[in-house]
RNA sequence: GGUCCCAUCGUCUAGCGGUUAGGACGCCGGCCUCUCACGUCGGUAACGCGGGUUCGAUUCCCGCUGGGACCA
C-alpha cells in the first residue's frame, strides 16, 4: 500500500494529552509502516481559545516522542479563502441552502432533543428571512443509508434521516469544523482518517460532504478512547494527562510510544516493544475495539524494561539533562557518572526514581535515617565499625573488588556475618538501609567521603545525634 | 431524549465454534542475596445476564443490563 497519506490535526487550545498522543502515536506508525506521509495540520479555528503557545507545546510534545512530520503545519486559520472556495462548490452544486432561524429560535422549537426541523430548507417550510444574516445548510438527501466502512469498528451504517441539515457556513461567514476538516483532508489527499471514535458520528455527516464535493472518502478508523483509572473520561483528577508531564517525571519517550501502542493495539503476547519493531508490526487489524485505561504501573514497568536496555553512558546523559531540567547538576567525570547509571539501573524505572536513588552517591553530604540510625548504628557497632575503618583506609586500590575483599576479612576477622557490617556501614554511607551493593556504593561515594562518614556513623552509634 | 459505539482476570490484552481460556502489569509467596532492586520459580484472578443458532458457544444472532460517545 504506498501512497498513504495520514494526518495528525490537532487544536492548539490546550497542551497535547495522552488521548491525543495515541491518535497521533497510531497514525504515525500507520504512515511509517507502509512507507507513506504523515501530515500535520493545526485546527485553530476557534480563534478565542487557540494559543500560539500551546501550538508550540504540541511540536514541543511531538517532537519529544519523536513523531516526525513530512508536511506541515498547515494552520486552518491560514486557508480561508480555500475553504471559501469549496463553499462556492457547494453552492454551485446546490447542495446548500441558506437558513436564517436564530440560536433562540431554534431552540425553542427543538424542545426535547430533536434537530434541525429543515424550516428553511427549499420545499420544508416558509424558508429564509431575507432580512437577516443566513447561515448556510447542507441538504441532507433523505431516505438513505450511509455506511462508513470502518477499519476498526466495521460496517456502521446511519441513517440519513437522523442527521440535520447541519450547518456548514455560520451566519458571519465562517466555516464549520465539518466543512473545515472535510476540505482539508480532499485537500492534503488524505488517504485514511485515524482519529479517536468521539469523531464516529460526525463522519456520516462529512462522507455527506464528499459526495456534495465529488471527492471520494478515505478510509477511516476510528480509534477507541482512553479513559482514567474510574473509566471516565481522562482529566486531570487522574493525574498527568499533559504529555511534556510524562518527560518531566523521568519517562523515556520510547517507553511512552511502547505504551501508548499497546493501549489499544496488540500483536499477539508481544509488550516490549522498540519503535523500530512496532513500525514494522503496526497495522489496524491488531487495534482493539473497546475503550482501555491508562495504568501508571505498567507504564512504569516499561519505562524500566526500556530504561534498562541503555548502555549507562547513554543513562548518565539521560540522568545528567534530567538533573538539569530541574537546575540540578550531575557532579563527576563522565567515567564516574557512567559508573553511577550502572549501579543504578536495576533499580529504578524512571529518571526520577534514579534521580533519588541517586542522591547520597552524587551529593556532597548525606541525610540519615533516624530509623536506620536506631536499627543498625547501635553502641556496639562502634567497636567494628572502627575496625572497618582503619581496614578500609588502609585498603590500596579503591575499588569495589578490592573493598570487597577488605570488607569480607573484616568481617571474618571480627567473627561476624557480612550483614552484620554491611547493613551499619550502608546506614553510614547512605543513610538508608536500603541502596546498592555495599561495595559499589563505598567505590562511588570515594575514600575520603566514606571516610568522612564512616566517622560520622560512628559518633552517631556511640550516641550522638544523627 | 434520539442515534451510534463498546463489553475476557483489578488493569492492558491473546482468542477469530471444540483450549486445563494464554500472556503482561499489579498483588501474594519461594529462590538468589550485604539491604533494596534486577532476575528466576510458583500462586491469586476473567468470558456481565437472558434467549436463540449449532452436536458443541468466550467466539455467531437477538434482547437486557452496564459503560462511553455524538447531537444541542
Amino acid at each position: 500500500m504506498s501512497g498513504v497519506r495520514t494526518r495528525f490535526a490537532p487544536s492548539p487550545t490546550g497542551a497535547l494529552h495522552v488521548g491525543g498522543v495515541r491518535t497521533a502515536l497510531f497514525s504515525w506508525l500507520f504512515a511509517r509502516h507502509h512507507g507513506g506521509a504523515f501530515v500535520r495540520r493545526i485546527e485553530d479555528t476557534d480563534r478565542e481559545r487557540s494559543r500560539p503557545e500551546w501550538e508550540a507545546g504540541i511540536i514541543e510534545a511531538l517532537r519529544w516522542l519523536g513523531l516526525d512530520w513530512n508536511e506541515g503545519p498547515f494552520r486552518q486559520s491560514e486557508r480561508e479563502p480555500f475553504y471559501a472556495t469549496q463553499v462556492e462548490r457547494l453552492r454551485q452544486a446546490g447542495a446548500v441552502y441558506p437558513c436564517t432561524c436564530s440560536a433562540e429560535e431554534l431552540a425553542a422549537r427543538r424542545g426535547d432533543g430533536f434537530g434541525y426541523d429543515r424550516r428553511c430548507r427549499p420545499g420544508h417550510g416558509p424558508g429564509p428571512n431575507p432580512d437577516r444574516a443566513a447561515a448556510l445548510r447542507l441538504k441532507i438527501p433523505l431516505g438513505r443509508t450511509v455506511v462508513i466502512d470502518d477499519l476498526v469498528k466495521g460496517p456502521v451504517a446511519v441513517s440519513t434521516d437522523d442527521i440535520d441539515d447541519f450547518v456548514i457556513v455560520r451566519s458571519d461567514g465562517t466555516p464549520t469544523y465539518q466543512m473545515v476538516v472535510t476540505a482539508d483532508d480532499i485537500d492534503m489527499r488524505i488517504t485514511h482518517v485515524i482519529r479517536g471514535d468521539d469523531h464516529l458520528k460526525n463522519t456520516a455527516k462529512q462522507i455527506l460532504i464528499y459526495e456534495a464535493l465529488a471527492a471520494t472518502p478515505p478510509a477511516f478508523a476510528h480509534l477507541p478512547q482512553v479513559l482514567g483509572a474510574d473509566r471516565g473520561r481522562l482529566s486531570k483528577r487522574h493525574g498527568a494527562t499533559d504529555v511534556l508531564s510524562y518527560r518531566d517525571a523521568g519517562y523515556l519517550p520510547d517507553a511512552l510510544v511502547n505504551f501508548m501502542a499497546r493501549l489499544g493495539w496488540a500483536h499477539g503476547d508481544d509488550e516490549f516493544l522498540t519503535r523500530s519493531q512496532l513500525v514494522e508490526l503496526f497495522d489496524l487489524a491488531g487495534v482493539g475495539r473497546s475503550a482501555g485505561v491508562f495504568d501508571r504501573e505498567k507504564l512504569d514497568w516499561l519505562n524500566g524494561e526500556h530504561l534498562r536496555r541503555l548502555a549507562d553512558p547513554e543513562i548518565a546523559t539521560l540522568l545528567r539533562d534530567f538533573l538539569a531540567r530541574r537546575g540540578e547538576t550531575l557532579e563527576g567525570d563522565p567515567a564516574w557518572q557512567a559508573r553511577l547509571a550502572g549501579v543504578l539501573r536495576d533499580r529504578a524505572r524512571t529518571l526520577e526514581e534514579l534521580a533519588e536513588q541517586s542522591i547520597a552517591l552524587r551529593t556532597a553530604s548525606i541525610h540519615i535515617d533516624p530509623k536506620a540510625a536506631q536499627r543498625c548504628l547501635s553502641p556496639e557497632i562502634v567497636a567494628p565499625l572502627r575496625q572497618l575503618q582503619s581496614a578500609l583506609q588502609r585498603c590500596g586500590e579503591w575499588r569495589a573488588a578490592e573493598l570487597e575483599t577488605t570488607v569480607r576479612a573484616t568481617a571474618d576477622a571480627l567473627g561476624l556475618k557480612l550483614g552484620a557490617l554491611a547493613q551499619p556501614l550502608r546506614v553510614a554511607l547512605t543513610g538508608s538501609t536500603a541502596s546498592p551493593g555495599i561495595f559499589d556504593v563505598l567505590e562511588l561515594v570515594g575514600r575520603e567521603r566514606s571516610a568522612a562518614r564512616i566517622d560520622h556513623a560512628l559518633a552517631v552509634a556511640a550516641g550522638g545525634p544523627p
